[in-house]
DNA sequence: GTTCTCACTTAGTACGGACCTT
DNA sequence: AAGGTCCGTACTAAGTGAGAAC
């Protein structure tokens, strides 16, 4: 069988020792781009959340409003401008590391803050806070939330959400249980939405109902016997302290811990949940200890991992009560389950990669946090005792729920799952761009050729990105805050990312990116270019320092205007999702043999799933028993060559035998013994074949792509023109998720 | 134009349970 | 029954890109 190697210069040319080291890798990758990237994103603001009441009019609060975001915006660009200038004076500053030593000095205003987990009035964490708030007092609702009138507001939805009411008008005060119950059976059996009509642009259901979401369950303050020390003594902390301990304690095994920053982001924001007189003993982290934590909660984890059959019965059982009662949802009257009802809980943020806030406390969420997004009328009950910061009725949003996280302060939603209807749907479109992209793609393959030549700087790094894009499927680049890990795409390499051989390995005009994309993973590939494109590059670099911009006249806002002038819906992730797709349908073509065993033909679908994901560079860790269990399988397998070793041999006197003396009782012996070894040897294909199989995957991510880039028709069609069970292809969930491919696709469906 | 916000997709990892072997 | 392996799932971080705000 050939080998998957597609025209498509691939990442990993030669895997195997590249990506062997990459925790290595990403060190390496880090330490060059240092100087650039390393300037410490002070705290940006620190405007608390002004309580705003619910009365105050809405005029009033836009103008505030206003004013705050002017404050804000000068804060900011004052830092900006702070770091530029710092930037140019300082080349190599000293690692970002001691500047909050003396942080317990600095904190002034911090130490009114002893701040319990559960406690959300006037967070004043550095982030952007609340900027929400605009639009909070202007929905505010309460449990009795159909009293409520929207005036204008929700620009074009108003008239639908009104038009809804005659036909489903939903339970509480509409649709009988009875009715309900019939719905739901129904919704068993699967709705075929994708052959149902589409909603009108912009308007994402007409009804929405849920229970809220679920929230983490509270704090459980430690056993009296299981101590913390602090140099040495016993020292009882507060729960609020406590509790962050315990974030700290359960990680103590892991990686995070060694890391200078993660260590000072915690400590930092441990100490802001201490008393003062905790605030003032505990100033030194490397003082602590938390073993006897971390070993009470090694002994109960392990504890719960020996529960008897009965305990983890009750368990799954009340779990599946938790999502019977939260996991659904009904939208336009069909239930649907959702993807993630339940609220992070509070820990510690992990950062990948190089994090500049890795180790920071992550805060409990709690109602008051947590918007809600429903029908007017449905909307669930809050937790006794508790408010919802806001219940509004959004139907151009898929969300259910959402809350800003406090470490990033980026949005948090909980959303439909990917079986719905929701999901699918965009799923769907968004294959059908890349097919258009796939009819129009040569022409614009020329133009971005033609563009090489352009006497216009930005048009020739518009193009020669557009290349990079188009060839090597890299994702676009959107410009990154200082407090993220430096990573980058397309548009954002920067000069240190790329180097230039005219000649290497025999090849010519060689161009060698070595990178840190998305999550941090390593993007390293040497690709042979057009000469007029290596002339192009290397005039981009002219001039520069290696952590200037490559592509210094582009950004991903004009790559994708300018894709969007091409074709209709174009943007630079299409390419990727064309390119993956288009690749497998090309892999499967060529690599499918009609006449071969199931078998094989998974092994050739893996074949090609696996140069998508190739090609999409998603990796994985080796899993950390890879190298006992190709051991296992290896031992496997010679003992299989052995066993139709001695199982020919005796064949071959079974058959002399029955020839010499031509019983028949021989002849059957021999018969039989023909059928073994045929047995023998088709288990031994499939021992080799699994072999190949996981170790051509052992640092290579399927799932990825086969989830998201790979247009599941193509997979569905495959199946059924070469009498594959699609059981073989997609597991269950996969299959609920691709529900209206399985349903639509027939054997002919081509890419 | 630049910056910011919002919504939604894409991503790798941790973990636990099913299954298989010893 | 214990122990190892495999697989699916849950979780949540980190991207993309449109559009509003400045």
């Amino acid at each position: 069988m050939g080998s998957a190697d597609v025209e498509k210069h691939m990442p990993s040319a030669d895997h195997s020792h590249k990506h062997k080291h990459k925790d290595k890798d990403r060190e390496k990758s880090k330490d060059k781009s240092k100087d650039k990237h390393k300037d410490k994103h002070k705290d940006k603001h620190k405007d608390k959340d002004k309580e705003k009441s619910k009365d105050r009019s809405k005029e009033k609060e836009k103008k505030q409003d206003k004013e705050e975001r002017k404050r804000e915006k000068e804060e900011r660009k004052r830092e900006k401008e702070k770091i530029k200038a710092e930037k140019r004076l300082i080349e190599i500053k000293p690692e970002p590391v001691s500047e909050d030593e003396e942080m317990p000095l600095s904190s002034q205003e911090e130490t009114e803050d002893d701040q319990p987990l559960i406690s959300r009035t006037k967070i004043k964490t550095e982030i952007k806070q609340e900027k929400a708030s605009k639009r909070k007092a202007e929905e505010i609702e309460d449990e009795d939330d159909e009293t409520f009138e929207d005036p204008k507001k929700k620009k074009k939805k108003a008239k639908e959400v009104k038009k809804e009411k005659p036909d489903k008008k939903p339970t509480q005060n509409g649709t009988s249980p009875t009715k309900r119950a019939k719905k739901e059976k129904e919704e068993e059996e699967t709705w075929k939405w994708w052959e149902e009509e589409k909603h009108e642009d912009g308007v994402k259901w007409k009804t929405l109902e849920h229970k809220g979401p679920v929230f983490a369950t509270e704090y459980e303050p430690l056993p009296d016997h299981v101590k913390f020390k602090y140099n040495g003594k016993v020292v009882r902390l507060a729960a609020p302290a406590e509790e962050v301990a315990s974030f700290y304690a359960h990680m103590l095994d892991h990686d995070y811990v060694t890391k200078d920053v993660f260590n000072k982001n915690f400590f930092k924001d441990w100490r802001k949940f201490m008393t003062q007189s905790e605030k003032e003993l505990v100033t030194d982290l490397k003082k602590c200890d938390f073993t006897e934590m971390h070993t009470y909660f090694k002994a109960r984890s392990e504890e719960k991992k020996n529960r008897t059959k009965e305990e983890k019965q009750k368990l799954k059982e009340d779990n599946e009560q938790l999502v019977k009662e939260y996991g659904w949802c009904f939208i336009d009257g069909h239930k649907q389950r959702i993807g993630n009802f339940k609220i992070e809980p509070p820990g510690l943020f992990r950062g990948r990669g190089d994090h500049p806030k890795m180790g920071m406390v992550k805060r409990r969420v709690m109602p008051e946090d947590v918007i809600i997004n429903c029908h007017k009328g449905a909307a669930p009950k809050p937790p006794a005792g508790h408010k919802w910061k806001e219940v509004r009725h959004d139907n151009t949003v898929t969300w259910l729920a959402s809350w800003t996280e406090n470490v990033q302060g980026q949005v948090k939603y909980v959303m439909l799952n990917s079986a719905s209807r929701l999901k699918g749907e965009r799923d769907w479109q968004k294959y059908e761009v890349a097919r258009r992209l796939k009819d129009s793609v040569d022409k614009i393959r020329e133009t971005y050729k033609e563009d090489w030549k352009s006497k216009e700087m930005r048009i020739r790094q518009r193009a020669v990105a557009l290349y990079f894009i188009d060839k090597l499927a890299l994702r676009a680049g959107n410009e990154k805050d200082e407090d993220q890990a430096d990573t980058v795409g397309c548009c954002s390499l920067r000069v240190e990312h790329i180097s230039l051989h005219e000649q290497k390995n025999g090849k010519q005009y060689v161009v060698v990116f070595d990178f840190l994309g998305k999550d941090s993973i390593r993007y390293y590939n040497e690709v042979p270019v057009e000469k007029r494109v290596f002339k192009n590059v290397q005039i981009f670099m002219e001039n520069k320092k290696p952590g200037d911009d490559l592509f210094d006249r582009l950004n991903t806002t004009i790559m994708n205007k300018h894709l969007n002038d091409l074709m209709d819906g174009l943007t630079a992730k299409v390419f990727r999702t064309f390119n993956a797709s288009n690749t497998l349908q090309e892999q499967l073509d060529q690599l499918t043999d009609a006449k071969a065993s199931v078998a094989e033909k998974i092994l050739a679908y893996n074949r090609a799933n696996r140069a998508v994901a190739i090609l999409c560079n998603h990796q994985r860790s080796v899993p950390k028993t890879f190298a006992k269990s190709m051991e296992n399988l290896q031992k496997k397998i010679d003992d299989k060559r052995k066993a139709i070793e001695d199982a020919e041999r005796a064949y071959k006197d079974l058959k002399k035998e029955a020839k010499k003396t031509g019983s028949s009782a021989a002849k059957i012996a021999s018969g039989k013994k023909e059928k073994q070894l045929e047995k023998l040897k088709e288990q031994l294909m499939k021992l080799e074949v699994q072999a190949t199989d996981r170790e051509e995957n052992k640092e290579i991510a399927l799932g990825t792509s086969k989830l998201n880039y790979l247009d599941p028709r193509i997979s569905v069609a495959w199946c059924k023109k070469n009498d594959v069970p699609i059981e073989k292809i997609y597991n269950k969930t996969q299959r609920e998720k691709f529900q209206w491919a399985i349903d639509m696709a027939g054997p002919e469906f081509v890419f």
